[in-house]
DNA sequence: CATGAATGAGCGTTCATTCAT
DNA sequence: GATGAATGAACGCTCATTCAT
């Protein structure tokens, strides 16, 4: 092996698509890309095949580590409400930490680039928030609703409330608190 | 843009794109859309400038129509809950109607070229929407929030049930119920 | 119609193919015989989906305008050695005329980008010759070989005669009766 | 050149090249020689500094290759239709069993990346061979040609008969005497 | 106004060649 | 010398937009 494929540049890479994603959305040029990420142009095929790889890798990584993040220090045995408010609050302190990765989260999520395969895959990153999830709901008024149900639910309310918290970095505590309240009374 | 040439090959155009992007998503070609409305490629860049002025145009008349249904038949005099009810009921039967509108829409909403303006333009036309969901939170578990963040609640509250009921239609009633239900624990 | 294709242009580019590709080979960018055609880099292809396609037609052309010109006014009732000699000469006069198709079909003929289809279109163009082929072999030295390997040297022989008319141009009348009389010493 | 560093991978590369370029012609590219041949990308360009150069020396390689099959055992002392014959049966056997070299060979010969110092080495290795030539020519009917014609003629003559006797293995004999008949009556 | 050919910038990807290891 | 990652020019093709008819 002469020269490794540097683990180095392959984070380049997926930093300067996660910013130029964010900035520009999906139909960012790839040369754009490696640019920013201080490679050439053809250096990005050696490490994604194709663009569409590149998209899919990228969407789990990200998923991945904001799962892994929420997730991080989570006490099993604390109380069921105690452990969602963790789960959320990280979910959303991860938001704001990282605003390019979120939009960029967001952009890829909606796209047709990214397949099934990478769907599932990043479904298992978030398998201990679907149990949480599912404790939660059997003894609330959703014990009835199916349990992607809920997920969906919650996906869709954490987003939202992390746009607002952006939006507004001065209440992000208080929208962060309120959106938890909102996810607490619909399933909790 | 006033006294378009021919409102039927607007019509047209319109109802092209939103099947084309609904199928395709917003990388579809102008000329596959002009081609789907049955006018000519460059007809097209008479009814509308620019690409992305279709795009804006389209987002608009999708959610005007979409909020114009949702509110079509209803007393303001009855129950804040059947109101909302009612919103949101003609809302979902919206989406399950006509599910390219629905698909085209969720993927305009998510788009960079949507302008600010035009989001502007969405939001006037969902201000009675807004004035019930005004109603509504103000005596209720939101009273301290913005009304913003309501609407945006509700809103992805909204798709994400619509979804549900797409996805299983033989259970379309029940997650209509069950999505409103989430809906008024978190906010009414 | 509001500015059909012009036949005019897309000769253009064939006649800029045919010079660019004998020139330079197959790998000629497509930018390059639209240039030189005089045409813009993208209208090449409204003229021709493909490079592929471009290829492909060309061949068939000129095949076909090579058949045709050494076919034009043979007349069948002559002797079968003066109408060999009609169409050979006649052969190695658009070769001599035109060097450039000549060069360009060579690349083109052994090209993997030709598809059978048009190979078998080129066979029906000289469909003719392949007759005349047929008589003269029949009472020939070769009556037992195949008619295509009769053709295929008949064509093999042009080809080299025609080289090397085209090298030495002030002996071309002399190659091509000695070329002409190996094929008939051949076949005839 | 002289003194390459391992005999052995200069030998596996030209093997490879041989068999890639039969397969694809000359558009593959160098790292697919490479990887067929067992070796690093790189690897090929210290044995050959350019693509180009590859080329050129497996043409010659190939080219010679098959002269000195040809021409082995040859006793100049026989009858010259025998050398005539054990020369045009020896090509053909040589073509016959490597189809791989004989389909590089073919599309080697048409290649505008084949120097003409290389044409003229291998027409060296090609010398005795012309010499044969000359002395059948000077008695022929051709004895007014040049003698390059001639060799140009067999040669022509020979790759088409291959070209039968690969296309109809059961055929090859029969095919390779009708070959050899028809190049002795147009030259012997 | 309608048409569709013309335009050319731009994109994703390939590949011969170089060079750090 | 061998390796294979790095490079960047080049290519075929697409598509929003313009404009002659």
């Amino acid at each position: 092996m002469a020269k490794p494929k540097s683990e180095e540049k392959r984070n380049a890479i997926m930093a300067a698509a996660t910013r130029v994603i964010a900035a520009q959305g999906l139909g960012a040029p790839t040369a754009t890309i490696a640019q920013e990420a201080g490679v050439a142009n053809g250096t990005l095929f050696t490490y994604f095949e194709t663009k569409a790889d590149l998209i899919n890798e990228l969407y789990l990584e990200l998923k991945t580590e904001m799962a892994t993040t929420a997730l991080d220090g989570l006490r099993e045995s604390a109380d069921l409400r105690k452990q969602a408010f963790h789960v959320w609050k990280r979910s959303m302190n991860w938001g704001m930490a990282s605003p390019e990765k979120r939009r960029a989260l967001c952009q890829l999520g909606v796209s047709d680039e990214i397949t099934p395969a990478t769907r599932s895959q990043a479904h298992q990153a978030m398998a201990p928030v679907a149990e949480l999830m599912e404790r939660i709901r059997a003894d609330g008024p959703m014990r009835n609703a199916p349990m992607s149900f809920v997920v969906a639910i919650m996906e869709s309310l954490s987003e939202t409330t992390m746009d607002f918290m952006i939006r507004e970095p001065g209440n992000a505590d208080k929208h962060c608190k309120a959106g938890f309240d909102v996810f607490w009374r619909a399933v909790g």
